[in-house]
DNA sequence: ATATCAGTTTAGAATGATTCTAAAGTGTTG
DNA sequence: CAACACTTTAGAATCATTCTAAACTGATAT
């Protein structure tokens, strides 16, 4: 717990009580992948009532420090991911199921870029049936 | 203009005024990215005057119909795409800046298919900056 | 420690895209 | 032209997310 205050602290974020709840069950060594209200609903099986608001904020302070990624796979509800590395995702919208694909993928035959432009990121998102 | 009619017939769709005015501004020939807003705001400039819900309405029944793709690139508004061809973009989040990618990518080094799943689409989505 | 203050949390209101409701209008068919 | 199913529409509702402003708390200096 101190572990996480000194994380919370080099990202330029005070270890207040909420985040360091967030934090915690976030970045326990396994990846995940959350919206707001699936971290409330798990922190609050947890008996940790953090109000929608903090966790609104905190997911965008951890984003904005790098801490999660953000996936935009619905348009109803955006996915904070904790895996920061370069990666891809099997995804089935019906069972709002959602898979890491860590292995290195190779997009091949991509025209050239639109003028001044530069590209930031390829994804590649395998949409599953069934 | 009777060719719009029979297109809508031919797809079990009723060639209402407002169905006729929103395929022939969406079927002229040239592939078209829209939202329920843009696609309102063109309308007006052109002096047709549709309600938002018809909008919806519409955009939905023709994506029912396969005569327009959905798109899932932001949170907070959907795209539709009259390229109902199997094929990627271009994205600037920022600029809202929309391209087709029709060449033939390859996606090479996926892993295997969860079990019981299906690949029912390969999205690429290439994120552009500046 | 204690005061101080910037940074944080929170309830509740606001926002905005989208969907719903239910009433009025229209295309189709006989 | 009658009859009816299908459509359109204004306005209300929904719901994820953001905003507001007041109360709270972690960090820092004394
Ligand atoms: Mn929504
Ligand atoms: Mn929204
Ligand atoms: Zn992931
Ligand atoms: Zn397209």
């Amino acid at each position: 717990m101190n572990d996480i205050k000194q994380f919370l602290r080099s990202n330029a974020l005070r270890p207040t009580k909420q985040r360091i709840v967030i934090a915690g069950y976030l970045f326990d060594g396994t990846d995940k992948h959350v919206t707001a209200e699936s971290l409330s609903t798990e922190l609050a099986k947890r008996k940790h009532i953090i109000s929608l608001a903090t966790i609104y904020n905190t997911l965008h302070d951890f984003y904005e420090n790098g801490l999660l990624k953000k996936l935009t796979l619905s348009a109803d509800r955006v996915y904070f991911d904790t895996n920061t590395d370069d990666h891809h995702h099997f995804y089935s919208e019906k069972e709002q199921f959602l898979i890491d694909i860590n292995k290195n993928i190779k997009v091949n035959g991509l025209p050239k870029t639109p003028k001044n432009k530069k590209i930031n990121k390829v994804e590649v998102i395998v949409h599953l049936d069934k």
